[in-house]
DNA sequence: TCATTATATTTAAGTTTCTTATATATTGCA
DNA sequence: TGCAATATATAAGAAACTTAAATATAATGA
């Protein structure tokens, strides 16, 4: 598990990240794809994703709606329009972050500018 | 310059990996290296970059010594044995970070694990 | 000579973003 | 019957910044 300092800025690039790769998704399936996908590196505490996700949804980036599921309400996010653009520009930023760690992790090595 | 929110958390990391690869060096001019590495991604302002090092400082990862240049007093920074052994772990906890981003933003790929 | 830019450090107040803890409720397995 | 997994939500508090302001010297250019 990453110390939870460096992962805190980027979570809700992960989140938009995920709903643009997976479509609909529920909050406990965005939680435990997170943990998949980084093989449990990062963890996306229930306290964490549904402040994020109430934010998007009030920023009009994913809308909700919501299905019975063994006599369960399940609420879906699905990006909107809005929603998918801001996904790229994120993404986009998320890569020159990573480009810029790299600058600084192994500075001698001449690494893309992208 | 790459949203602030994102940069937070690896701010500390990134000024003990400079003190690592150039040894003492005073706060101006560790903001201004960052910049340079970064091609100006990364900007570290005073407000961040003097807590951190004030911080460092009392956990015992770094010592202060004072130096005249110009009339005006100078404080550098250098690790101690203490610090050098956290830039190791910070390092490896930075390339994990990197690495778990990139199962994100290219799940396709699969990369490495280490 | 006067103004501006660069150099150099510091700190206080405020915001944001999470962490931690708690609450609630159903299903399925042992 | 009890525990683990599934599923969502929110409040209180901590941490890490951002922004802004204060202070001071040197160098440059108009």
């Amino acid at each position: 598990m990453i110390s939870t300092d460096l992962i805190k800025g980027s979570l809700k690039t992960i989140v938009l990240k995920l709903l643009s790769d997976e479509g609909r998704m529920h909050g406990y399936l965005i939680t435990q794809r997170v943990e998949e996908l980084t093989h449990g590196k990062i963890k996306l505490t229930y306290g964490a994703l549904y402040p994020i996700l109430h934010k998007l949804e009030s920023e009009k980036k994913l809308v909700t709606s919501q299905e019975i599921y063994n006599n369960r309400v399940r609420i879906y996010y699905s990006l909107t329009p809005e929603g998918t653009s801001a996904v790229r520009e994120k993404i986009e930023e998320l890569n020159e972050f990573i480009n810029a760690l790299r600058w600084i992790v192994e500075p001698g090595k001449n690494l893309s500018h992208a």
